[in-house]
DNA sequence: ACATTCTACGAAAACGTTTTCGGTAATCGT
DNA sequence: ACGATTACCGAAAACGTTTTCGTAGAATGT
């Protein structure tokens, strides 16, 4: 009922002017005491809030923050808006959530349609069709009109923006080197097709430690998924095919569903068969058996994005037009799928 | 670098007015094909787009949806965003998420500031600590302001609003009676404390399927589960000192934890217990035994809330004050856990 | 030829703020 | 007592739109 109170209404009921009203809330000291405390004590009253849109037009700043995602249902990404809401909260800043579903199209609309002024700046992870088609046109828009864009996870080089990423190769690196540290000397990897940067790189760390430990890498021992939501048989296939003592597995829906096959072929897990996994959630935690994880950090990375992206927009001086990446550190996991 | 074009720049880079920029856009019958084309031609060249904090102001509605939720790493809740997000973005709306963390204060401060103009409606989920305090006065204040809400999963009845849900008592009635009718008759149920609305009704359910059908209800066969990221112990405790033949667990990770425990117990599932959870998401669909679960539906949920909140929010006749509750149908997934 | 209707455009208000600039009193200094 | 400062307040511009209204000139009707 009671309709939204402005600026201009309290005015009128006091019989003063807008800016009067404006200033006895801010503490002006051009108001008097009489009148700033009558005027203060009728806004709260009525329960007078600033009008957030009307600021944003006359500061030319929204506060608010743009992300887009491919899925907000994968965990990852969920685990990283929390940390970037956290921190933008922290710092006067809302967030506004928009999903491409993976889709190149998706993505170039839902940036058109925030980049009209609704957002200070971007915090992204690109589409797999994005990856796929290298077409970054939409971004470079963004970019020439000056709106800050923070990457992460899935980045691209060809545009000039802060990232935030893990380094995928040697993080692959590390699971690998674990596995072999344990003695085990037949190893595979589970990965994405190669236009996911994350599985390409991942699988060029487990190449590269492999090599430098002396092994041969055939291509036998790589597994790239192009259907994520129907591996299982290509999974079952591969180990079946191959006689592995360890694999790799670029996330947990991999490494859960290699660990079914794997018992449904009657090996044990991990004393036939060692696992690592990528991406610490719930699943890793909660399989059967527990699965050994590098982790992604993902709320510290999105903590990161918002802060880094904040950054930029409060440096007023323009000046500052250099560009960072940073690398966050993976943390090994040790459970039950590695012994 | 090459600044947001606006309507003004237009306007004296062509030597015509604001207003003849503004309607040759929107093709108005005003303006002379020539000048319209002339128009349109420069405005295509350097990609004017309307600024959407403009429009929000003169028009004195966002097209935006505001969420708050108490976590968003929770699948059920990320599944309901999904929803919310795609009929949103279908209906022209953007999605603005904030998050309680379950704590009431940051629930109330996120809704003040949202309220600000910044959206034009809510859909939410209450915290915890909302639902243990049954303080509501922040969603009185914006319900007063003729601001609307649609609640979903964690309602409150003391506030004017649609609501989405599922039915509870009904839904844990189901589970029940499945295992029942199993030939099942040591039934025991994992739940949250009773001020969690979905905790206390399921188990309700619980109550009611047994007594329908003969069965004495005692208190042993409850367990309330305060501190959810701390469960193993009490639910290890809750299985060993009672002689199940089945469980029913409100939520994923309380099924897969007893899970465990059960089978380090020695225990075969489901042969020696039967097993049904609620929230059918990842856990359900890859721990080990796979889990039968009452789906939450969550995606449908999220598009239901979204629906109606636009709908009230583009029927201009206020005429239209009623609320309606809307009951999402469970569907019962069989897997693994129960024979 | 004169009144009327179109055609095509511009001026201005409105949305709700903040801020700069002016201006009127009253107070001060000497 | 007179100029200068101070205290207090209002007008107006600005942010970028859309829309209502006004109006000049041209075209039309009789």
């Amino acid at each position: 009922m009671a309709q939204k109170i402005t600026l201009k209404k309290i005015s009128q009921d006091l019989k003063v002017s807008v800016s009067t009203v404006s200033k006895a809330l801010r503490d002006s000291h051009e108001i008097s005491a009489e009148t700033r405390d009558k005027i203060k004590e009728y806004a709260k009253k009525f329960n007078y809030k600033p009008n957030s849109i009307a600021l944003s037009l006359k500061n030319q700043k929204t506060k608010k923050i743009g992300i887009i995602i491919p899925e907000i249902v994968h965990h990852f990404f969920a685990t990283v808006i929390s940390g970037v809401e956290r921190v933008a909260n922290q710092k006067g800043y809302q967030v506004i959530i928009t999903l491409s579903g993976e889709s190149f199209d998706k993505e170039v609309v839902n940036m058109e349609m925030l980049a009209n002024g609704s957002i200070d700046g971007f915090i992204m992870s690109l589409s797999k069709e994005t990856m796929e088609k290298q077409d970054f046109h939409h971004l470079r828009e963004v970019t020439n009109q000056g709106m800050p864009i923070v990457m992460f996870d899935r980045v691209c080089n060809d545009i000039p923006c802060d990232k935030v990423i893990i380094d995928d190769v040697a993080a692959g690196h590390e699971a690998t080197e674990f596995l072999l540290r344990k003695g085990r000397n037949k190893l595979g990897i589970i990965s994405t097709v190669d236009y996911v940067n994350v599985g390409r790189l991942r699988s060029q760390g487990f190449k590269e430690a492999l090599q430098q430990r002396g092994f041969e890498v055939e291509d036998h021992q790589f597994l790239k998924i192009e259907d994520i939501d129907n591996c299982e048989g290509a999974i079952e296939d591969f180990i079946l095919k191959n006689d592995f003592d360890s694999l790799v597995a670029v996330n947990e829906l991999f490494a859960v569903t290699a660990s079914k096959a794997l018992q449904k072929a009657g090996k044990r897990i991990p004393e036939d068969v060692a696992m690592v996994a990528f991406t610490d959630g719930m699943l890793s935690k909660y399989a059967s058996p527990t699965l050994t994880t590098i982790g992604q950090q993902g709320e510290e990375m999105g903590g990161i994005a918002a802060a880094k992206l904040i950054e930029k927009l409060e440096s007023k001086h323009h000046e500052n037009e250099s560009y960072e990446t940073v690398i966050v550190k993976t943390s090994l996991v040790e459970r039950e799928s590695t012994p």
